[in-house]
DNA sequence: GTAGGGTTAG
C-alpha cells in the first residue's frame, strides 16, 4: 500500500484542487484504503473539500463501496453545487437507495439548484424503481423547465419511467413527440410493450426500426420468453445470428434465451447455445452457469445440470445457484439428492430461503420421503429461521396426500395459520385421485371452484375421480357445467425433439406426415405389450363408452404418438425425450414402462409437473407422482 | 449518464 501511495503524493499536493485528480484516479478502482490515506493526508494539512473536490471524493468513496464516508464528505461541503448533488445522487443509486435519491433531488430543488442532463436519468430511474408515478410526473415537469426535452438520455429515461409505472399511453405519447429519437428510446418502448404483453405493438415497432442494436434484439427475445412464446424467442435469436452480423450477443442475450430452451425442453438446441456461450467466453460467468443448470434440468439432463453446477466456483455459489440445483433434483424426483444438496448448502454457510424449502419439500414429496420432509418442515422456523408460507403448507399437504395419509393432510389444512389457497386444495384434490376419498375430493373441489372458477383443470380432475369411481352421472354433470361456462379442457399435446426439430402431436392427431406409420406402430404395440403382461388401464379414458373404444382412445394419447414417432425416427438405443403439456396419464405411464423394456430404450417424459425416467420397465418416480 | 437479465410447488 505504501508503495502505491508514494507516487500518488509525489506531486506534493498543497491546495484543494491538487487532490482532485488524485481522487479521480482512485474512482472505480476499489482502492478504499488508499483513498482514505489520501483523505487523511489532506485533513492533516487542514484542508476542507469545496463542492468540486467533494464531488470527486464522494465518487471515490461510493465506487469503493463506502457509502457512509461518501455521505459524510457530502455533508461537510458548505456550498453545494449541482455537480456535488449529481455525485451524491449517483452514490445513492449505485447502492440501491431509490427513495433516498429522490429525497436528495427534492432537497437540491429546494436549494434552487437546477438538475441537468446528468441528474435526471438517475432520478427518473429511481422513480421507475419505486413505481411512483406521482413523483415521476413531478420530476418530468421540472425537467421540462430546465429545457432538457431534447436530451436523448433524459427522453429515454422518461419513457422508461412511464413504462415501469405501467403508463404505456404516456410513454408512447412522449416517444411520438420526441424531436430526436435514438435507438434506446425505441428499445425502452419495445420492452414496455413486451412487459404489458402487447406483443403485436412490440413487433410493429421492432419491424419499423432501421438500426437495431443488441439491446433491441434482446428485448424481443426476452419479451417473447417472458410471455411464454419460447418458439418465437428461439427463432428471433436464430434470425439475429443469421441476419445481423454487426450485432454480437452478450451475456444478457444468452440469459434471456436460455429459459426459452428450457421451456421447449429442446436439449439438442440447448447444448448448441451452451457451446456458443463458451465460444464467446461466457462459461466462467456464474449467472450463465446457473441459467444453464436450470436449462439442462428442464431439458431432462440432470447430469449436464450437475456438471454446470460443479463448474461454479465455491465462492460464487450463491443462494440462487443452490436453489436451482435443489429444485432440479426435486423436479426429477431425486429426493435424496435434493436433501444431500441442501445439507451441502447449509455446510457451505449459505442461508436457505423460502424457495430452497419449496424445492426441498417438493423433492421429498415426489420421492416418498414423507418423514424426512416433515422433519425439515418442522425445522424451517426453529433451525433455519425461514417463516413457512402457504406454498410450504401446500408441499406438506402434497407430501402427506401422495402417501395416502389424507386425514393428516386435512388436519394440516385445518390447523394452518393462513387461509388455504388454490395450491392447498389443488394438492388435496390431486391426492384424492391416487387415494380415492370422495368426501375430501368434493370439499377440495368446492373450494377450488369458488377460488378459481375459470380453471378447467380442476373440473377435469374431479371428473377423473368420479370416472374412476364409475360415477358417470356426476362426470356428465361436470362436463355440462364445463361446457355451459364456455370452458374447454386444454387439449393434451406432446412434443419430441428429433434432429434439433420439435415435432408436436395432439391427442388423436392424424396431421403429421408420418401419421400412417405412427398409427401402424401403435396398433402393433398393445399386442407386444400384452404379450409382456400389460393390462390397459381404462380408468383414464374419460368416456362412458365400450371397453374397446376406451382402449382405442388411450392408444392415441399425444404422449404415445410422440413416443411412436421417436421410435420410428431415431437410432436404436437412442434416448427419447418427450414433453407433455398436461400430467401424464396412468395408462401412458404404464405403457411407457413396457415400451422402455420391449425396445430397450430410455424414455424421459417431462409432464407439466415433473420428469419420469423410464428404463427397462421401470420409472424413476416409482409410480409415485 | 438511458434501453435488454437467471432461480419458486401443483
Amino acid at each position: 500500500m505504501r508503495t502505491l501511495l508514494k507516487p500518488l503524493l509525489a506531486q506534493n499536493p498543497c491546495f484543494i484542487l491538487d487532490y482532485a485528480p488524485i481522487f479521480q484516479s482512485l474512482t472505480g478502482q476499489n482502492l478504499l484504503k488508499l483513498g482514505q490515506q489520501v483523505h487523511t493526508h489532506m485533513v492533516l494539512r487542514g484542508l476542507e473539500p469545496n463542492a468540486y473536490l467533494g464531488a470527486k471524493m464522494v465518487a471515490m468513496y461510493a465506487s469503493s463501496g463506502d457509502l457512509d464516508s461518501a455521505v459524510n464528505v457530502f455533508h461537510r461541503v458548505k456550498y453545494p453545487s449541482p455537480l456535488l448533488y449529481n455525485s451524491i445522487i449517483r452514490a445513492y443509486t449505485l447502492h440501491g437507495y431509490s427513495a433516498r435519491t429522490v429525497e436528495i433531488y427534492g432537497q437540491m430543488h429546494c436549494l434552487g439548484l437546477k438538475g441537468d442532463h446528468f441528474t435526471y436519468p438517475f432520478v427518473l430511474k429511481c422513480c421507475a424503481e419505486l413505481s411512483n408515478i406521482l413523483i415521476g410526473k413531478c420530476v418530468h415537469g421540472l425537467s421540462l423547465r430546465t429545457g432538457l426535452e431534447s436530451d436523448m438520455y433524459v427522453g429515454t429515461s422518461l419513457i422508461d419511467m412511464y413504462v415501469k409505472c405501467c403508463e404505456m399511453g404516456s410513454a408512447r405519447k412522449l416517444f411520438d413527440e420526441m424531436s430526436v429519437r435514438d435507438v434506446s428510446s425505441w428499445n425502452a418502448l419495445i420492452a414496455g410493450y413486451m412487459r404489458e404483453g402487447e406483443i403485436y405493438s412490440a413487433e410493429e415497432l421492432f419491424g419499423q426500426m432501421r438500426c437495431k442494436n443488441i439491446v433491441s434484439w434482446t428485448a424481443m427475445i426476452s419479451g417473447y420468453a417472458q410471455n411464454g412464446l419460447a418458439e418465437q424467442a428461439l427463432s428471433v435469436f436464430d434470425e439475429m445470428l443469421k441476419k445481423d452480423s454487426e450485432v454480437k450477443p452478450n451475456w444478457v442475450t444468452v440469459m434471456s434465451v436460455l429459459p426459452a430452451f428450457a421451456h421447449s425442453a429442446a436439449l439438442e438446441r440447448g447444448r448448441k447455445i451452451h457451446k456458443f456461450a463458451s465460444g464467446i467466453g461466457l462459461d466462467s460467468n456464474a449467472s450463465i452457469q446457473t441459467a444453464l443448470v436450470a436449462m439442462y434440468a428442464k431439458c431432462g439432463s440432470l447430469s449436464d445440470a450437475r456438471q454446470c453446477f460443479d463448474r461454479i466456483r465455491g465462492s460464487e455459489k450463491n443462494l440462487v445457484v443452490w436453489n436451482t440445483m435443489i429444485t432440479a433434483y426435486a423436479s426429477h424426483a431425486r429426493g435424496s439428492e435434493a436433501v444431500s444438496t441442501f445439507e451441502d448448502m447449509v455446510r457451505a454457510g449459505v442461508q436457505p430461503d423460502h424457495i430452497t424449502f419449496t424445492g426441498l419439500l417438493s423433492g421429498c414429496s415426489h420421492s416418498g420421503l414423507v418423514d424426512v420432509g416433515l422433519k425439515y418442515f418442522d425445522g424451517m422456523k426453529t433451525v433455519y429461521s425461514v417463516q413457512p408460507r402457504v406454498e410450504h403448507y401446500a408441499c406438506v399437504v402434497d407430501l402427506l396426500g401422495r402417501a395416502g395419509r389424507l386425514m393428516e393432510a386435512m388436519d394440516v389444512v385445518d390447523k394452518m395459520p393462513m387461509q388455504a389457497g388454490p395450491s392447498i386444495w389443488g394438492a388435496l384434490l390431486s391426492a384424492c385421485r391416487n387415494h380415492p376419498n370422495l368426501e375430501i375430493a368434493e370439499t377440495a373441489a368446492r373450494n377450488l371452484f369458488s377460488l378459481e372458477p375459470d380453471n378447467s383443470g380442476n373440473y377435469v380432475l374431479l371428473s377423473n375421480i368420479y370416472a374412476e369411481a364409475g360415477m358417470w352421472k356426476e362426470v356428465d354433470k361436470l362436463r355440462i357445467l364445463l361446457k355451459s361456462q364456455g370452458m374447454k379442457k386444454s387439449p393434451g399435446g406432446s412434443w419430441i425433439e428429433v434432429n434439433g426439430k420439435a415435432h408436436l402431436f395432439l391427442g388423436g392427431d392424424t396431421s403429421h406426415s408420418q401419421a400412417n406409420e405412427i398409427y401402424m406402430l401403435l396398433e402393433e404395440l398393445p399386442k407386444r405389450m400384452k404379450a409382456a403382461g400389460y393390462v390397459p388401464d381404462t380408468r383414464f379414458a374419460l368416456h362412458d363408452v365400450s371397453e374397446e373404444e376406451k382402449e382405442h382412445n388411450l392408444t392415441t394419447h399425444s404422449e404415445k404418438l410422440a413416443i411412436a414417432f421417436g421410435l420410428l425416427n431415431t437410432d436404436p438405443g437412442a434416448v427419447l425425450r418427450v414433453t407433455k403439456n398436461l400430467r401424464i396419464c396412468g395408462d401412458c405411464h404404464t405403457a411407457t414402462k413396457f415400451i422402455s423394456r420391449i425396445y430397450g430404450r430410455e424414455i424421459i417424459v417431462r409432464d407439466v409437473n415433473r420428469f419420469h425416467h423410464f428404463k427397462d420397465g421401470h420409472c424413476s418416480c416409482g409410480d409415485y407422482w
